[in-house]
DNA sequence: AGAGCGATGGCCT
DNA sequence: GGCCATCGCTCTA
């Protein structure tokens, strides 16, 4: 089960409040979509801009597909594929509200605070476990995947975080009023 | 074959 | 607010 997949910008909307979920031999842990970012080929900012390569060919892939990168030499993020196969887009999720496995979640992230547990992209892929592993498996029949969650309240749509490039795209959304996002 | 740099986070001041 | 860790992908030669 899962929100419509069919547009990277309408899913970035669509997405907050689903819940993310990861079973692993640790135990699960899961949180609900609080921000997120779309990308599409379309623009320079997006790894799939410039074309198909080894790197970005999940974003190509069906919609449902998890595109998993590394980043700055020690960070994880993940993207859920959007749009059809051949058209390379995807939302970035960066930032979750911890529901289920919290203990874990702290254990992994080494820390206390559970506003500061999920964040930001690269930690809730330390929170929940995710890393290249689950590059280019899909969300439907796998260990990592969304279930129904919260409906958000409202939503704020604003300008995306942490790119040089086509920075003036309104492609970034996070459930108003929320303790668990990067910032605002 | 090799240099440059990034959709970041943590720790320091 | 600023700096640094750390590595693989991409581009150029």
């Amino acid at each position: 089960m899962t929100p419509d997949l069919s547009n990277c910008v309408e899913a970035a909307r669509a997405l907050l409040g689903w819940k993310l979920v990861h079973e692993t031999a640790q135990g699960k842990t899961s949180g609900y979509i609080v921000e997120t970012e779309a990308y599409d080929m379309s623009e320079p900012a997006s790894h799939s801009y410039g074309g198909q390569r080894l790197r970005n060919a999940p974003m190509y892939q069906e919609k449902g597909t998890i595109y998993v990168y590394f980043t700055y030499g020690m960070h994880y993020c993940m993207n859920i594929v959007t749009g059809p196969k051949g058209h390379g887009q995807a939302v970035l999720i960066r930032a979750l509200q911890p529901v289920e496995g919290i203990e874990l979640m702290k254990q992994r992230r080494g820390l206390v605070s559970e506003k500061n547990i999920a964040n930001g992209p690269a930690k809730l892929t330390q929170a929940l476990g995710i890393d290249r592993s689950q590059n280019n498996t899909h969300l439907q029949g796998g260990a990592l995947y969304l279930e129904p969650g919260i409906t958000p309240q409202g939503i704020v749509q604003t300008t995306r975080i942490g790119i040089s490039k086509a920075v003036g795209h309104p492609w970034r959304f996070y459930i108003a009023g929320s303790d668990y996002i990067s910032r605002r």
